[in-house]
DNA sequence: TCCATCGCTTGATCAAAGTCATATGGGGTC
DNA sequence: GACCCCATATGACTTTGATCAAGCGATGGA
């Protein structure tokens, strides 16, 4: 489907077009079109050919790395708002992970051709491009970090903080998608995830279906920056 | 000190900068110094103004996370001819990481402010950083997917096979640092890593301080693949 | 030469997380 | 309502890797 106007309104929104004018964005969405892409389809594997980004409308799009047994690891989930893959058509030009949707998703899929042509037109462009990429490289090096010296109950913990504003006190946040899959994004099993949040729940954690309140933030801040010295409770 | 002539040469060598002429180089590196580091000094820490970057001419230069309890999570290594922290001075300006000389060093300390002026009339230059943060992003999904589903056996099995160019059959490879670092680098405490070695004496590695000879890389390749299907053995 | 130190290895033990099996309970279908 | 499927939870047990402690051999300084 042609791109529509409420999308590029959209689109012109989020942080990788920030600064740019409207005109530019629809000269960038040049040969894009919007698809509504249903549940398990799986968008392209890591090695494929990338000569095309995407963007998210709605919807949640899983980014992930499956081993030669069909193990897979979550490296990111995409909601509405995220771009992904942007950085693959860049370098080798080659996806160096799969996505598949898990939930019901409209996506702008963006054509590589026109974008990169862009890029030499437009400085603005390219700062917002690298400021994206400086930041996933953050990002990415948090999770490393986080896997390489934090507990299961840890990783949880901090990655409810990052879903809430507050700064003190109690504070109530939804989990953005199923635990199966919030699982595999941070490093462990389903069931360890189920045991992860019940440690967190002798800390004022407390879960009913999905929704988290949690009884002190600056508890919970202090459990995660704890290096391991949690023996006892 | 000043940057002389053989260090431009160096310099205008590394993946960086391919495809830049040496005048364009020698612009780039105005107001660069080249400074000997010596062991154990810290370059930066994680959080502080990122108002440049480094360039290895040689010696090594540990890149890490430092957790609150002084833990300390390797992020990368960089040796001679590596760039590190460039991505930093994009996005926030602060540097992501912490760096730590661990081998004398000599290091060109390029300035960020003439190098962003110089990238909007460089679209040569624009490329290659796009490029090089494009595989750094690669480097670190590689890594996390590494630290969730394989062993320590497994992910010592991927280093070595990534020293060596050598596809089949019998080869050499020398470790390129120390082996308390490099388990850092795997995420696991030393002691692991002389474990890992033991068990990949059973498949034909074998280690002389520091040199290791892969018997069957071939071999070596599909222990480091399987899922966890090494049970006996 | 003696001794201290360092880098690495090895063994014994422990704790964290994975595995496997078995609930429970909600939502849908026939 | 009876049935099934799915997500989640819980318990028992195993496996992996960390921890703690000891030892070895090379290096370097007094």
């Amino acid at each position: 489907m042609r791109v529509g106007r409420e999308i590029v309104d959209r689109v012109a929104a989020i942080p990788l077009f920030s600064g740019l004018d409207e005109a530019a964005v629809e000269r960038l969405l040049q040969g894009s079109s919007v698809e509504t892409i249903t549940r398990d389809s799986v968008l392209f594997r890591q090695g494929e050919a990338a000569d095309r980004f995407y963007i998210v409308v709605d919807g949640q799009v899983e980014l992930y790395v499956e081993s030669n047994e069909g193990n897979e690891s979550v490296i990111d989930i995409a909601g509405p708002g995220a771009s992904f893959a942007e950085e693959a058509i860049f370098d080798s030009g080659i996806f160096p992970v799969c996505a598949k949707v898990v939930d019901q998703a409209r996506l702008v899929v963006v054509d590589a051709g026109p974008f990169l042509d862009q890029l030499r037109n437009d400085f603005e462009l390219v700062t917002a491009i690298m400021a994206r990429m400086s930041h996933h490289l953050r990002t990415l090096v948090r999770q490393i970090s986080e896997l390489k010296l934090k507990t299961t109950a840890q990783r949880l913990g901090g990655f409810l903080l990052s879903l809430t504003v507050v700064e003190s006190g109690r504070a109530t946040v939804r989990l953005p998608y199923d635990k199966r899959l919030l699982a595999g994004r941070l490093g462990m099993k389903p069931e360890s995830l189920s045991r992860a949040l019940g440690k967190l729940r002798e800390i004022g954690v407390n879960d009913r279906e999905g929704t988290i309140t949690i009884g002190d933030i600056s508890e919970l801040r202090a459990f995660c920056l704890e290096g391991d010295a949690n023996h006892g409770v």
